[in-house]
DNA sequence: CTTATGATGTACT
DNA sequence: GTACATCATAAGG
């Protein structure tokens, strides 16, 4: 996987990252999930997004370079997870929203108590919690070298996914724009 | 400093 | 379907 896949329209990048795979390694093993929903924010010319209105200490990451992972707090208890997109200056970001499991079924039990298996991550603060995705990972590049326990792989196949596309969810603004991605 | 708000999840009626 | 927990952030005074 390559940063250049993310250098890209926001709208075109949410669509492509759809099927890849998202790899998190902690010290109890290995974790693997496709990725089945994401959301595209953009800009000035999106107003459901955080950097509709220019850059702050939060949005900061979404003017920088694409693939760098942006988690925020939401409502004052769930992490969400973005990797950026676009260029340099150019402000773009893709909501993970929901993924299936295709190794470590176990761990992500683990980390979702009580939970049944078809609702461990069909949400971005669920998702972000069976992967253990906490603000640490606030400005991790998924493209140095190293160590840092997230990776991003590309689909295992080259059969494209089907796509379904609808108006995005949970917020106020901007709904109508049809940045929302489920994998068929 | 104060205050309103929210890219949500869960429990409950 | 509705209620609400809970707090960082951004914007305003």
């Amino acid at each position: 996987m390559e940063r250049t896949f993310l250098q890209r329209h926001t709208v075109e990048a949410a669509k492509q990252l759809l099927g890849c795979r998202l790899v998190r390694t902690t010290d109890s093993g290995r974790i693997v999930v496709r990725l089945t929903e994401t959301e595209a924010y953009r800009g000035p010319d999106d107003a459901a997004s955080h950097a509709h209105r220019g850059v702050t200490p939060r949005n900061r990451l979404m003017f920088g370079q694409a693939g760098i992972v942006y988690v925020y707090l939401s409502y004052g208890m769930h992490y969400c997870m973005n990797i950026t997109t676009e260029g340099e200056g150019e402000p773009g970001a893709v909501l993970l929203r929901g993924a299936e499991v295709v190794e470590g079924l176990d761990l992500v039990r683990a980390n979702r108590p009580g939970v049944p298996d078809a609702q461990l991550l069909n949400g971005p603060g669920k998702l972000t919690k069976g992967l253990a995705i906490d603000l640490s990972f606030n400005g991790y590049d998924l493209f140095s070298p190293g160590e840092g326990g997230l990776e991003l792989w590309p689909p295992e196949t080259e059969k494209p996914v089907s796509i379904e596309e609808t108006g995005r969810i949970g917020i106020t603004k901007a709904r109508e724009l049809p940045w929302r991605f489920v994998a068929r």
